[in-house]
DNA sequence: GTCTATACCCGGATAGAC
DNA sequence: GTCTATCCGGGTATAGAC
């Protein structure tokens, strides 16, 4: 359907080029269609926008529900560091993933609403899904008892740390970071009920 | 001088729309002149941003160094989580802070290498400084021994992971993940070198 | 240095034939 | 649905008077 090909380029044009930068031109260009083609499909450039990104909300988040189903054997530390590098390879492989991301961060101004009533949601879900999975883990003593919503915070709040080198791009400060950073985020969680920190994670 | 307010306005119209939604037309406009007469002071767009870019740059690097200056006497700890907290305020008050943060994450395409040439020496300059910080800090006895440049890392990451709060603009959630990840980090920080909880690198 | 006037281009969008 | 042709507005940039 050419509808689908229009968004699929379209992708690739508002990922690299932002929404302001990207022309209705060079996406039908890629297409191999002329540009007034492409309102025979869409309204307009907004609008391509939007169904654009939606479209990448909803495959960015069909494959993050593919890989906790993948992984649901391993061990949760595992898991959620695994996470991370998916993330890395997800951002490199797919499109749906930059633009989702550039978009989170820096919306069109005129359509600033719009596009928050697809992050918020998004950030929320993923929040709730890493907090149930973390009781499961602790009521099968995977880890110990951890407060399981401050983590999953905690690990929010690290993943976008990490992401930000996923961003610039270079896959050596991406897992320098990584190296750096997961070991204080891992022994860390475990230490948040005891108050004093000489930390002796206990029994598990 | 007149060039110093074009670059002030072009500093906060750049800030909020980005290179491509910035319109030299609004820049002149504010500043109260024509639009031509931007060109006897730049010689176009680009270079207006670009000197605009290093102006912001320069602001938020002696802001910062006038924070570690003025709040040298603090333990550590509150050093460095007002470190995040006097971030934001920045981010709030001072258009620099939000151009230099969009622009490291999104640079323009046609400058990118222009603009990395600033985002990496600020980044590794900030590591090596909170590297040296830590290090002050633990010969002081201020805190036990950790490997300073490790969790200058890890701080780096838990930075870039609460800026993304501050960039949605709601405080509400910046304070949240605050709340919860600032003691992941700070517990997590202690155990490093307790090699009790078994952390798996992968195989180098 | 600043203005007016204007050139030039490229963006999104529309009309209407096929 | 796709095309050609066109419109309109906005953008950067320049020429030349003052």
């Amino acid at each position: 359907m050419t509808a689908d090909s229009i968004r699929n380029a379209a992708l690739f044009h508002f990922a690299k080029d932002g929404y302001e930068g990207a022309s209705l031109r060079a996406i039908a260009d890629e297409v191999g269609i002329k540009k007034p083609s492409i309102y025979a499909h869409f309204s307009g450039k907004e609008d391509l926008f939007m169904h654009t990104l939606v479209h990448a909300f909803h495959e960015v988040q069909r494959h993050t529900l593919e890989y906790f189903r993948d992984h649901a054997h391993l061990p949760l530390e595992e898991r959620l560091q695994g996470l991370l590098a998916w993330f890395e390879q997800e951002y490199q492989d797919h499109a749906s993933a930059r633009l989702m991301l550039r978009n989170c961060y820096y919306p069109p101004p005129e359509l600033y609403s719009q596009v928050m009533d697809l992050v918020y949601p998004f950030l929320d879900g993923m929040e709730r899904a890493l907090t149930r999975l973390l009781q499961r883990a602790i009521r099968e003593g995977d880890v110990p008892p951890v407060p399981a919503e401050q983590v999953a915070i905690a690990f929010m709040t690290f993943l976008d740390g990490i992401t930000v080198e996923i961003i610039y791009g270079s896959s050596r400060r991406y897992k320098r970071r990584m190296d750096a950073a997961w070991p204080v985020f891992w022994n860390g969680i475990h230490s948040l009920n005891e108050k004093a920190h000489p930390i002796v994670p206990e029994g598990d």
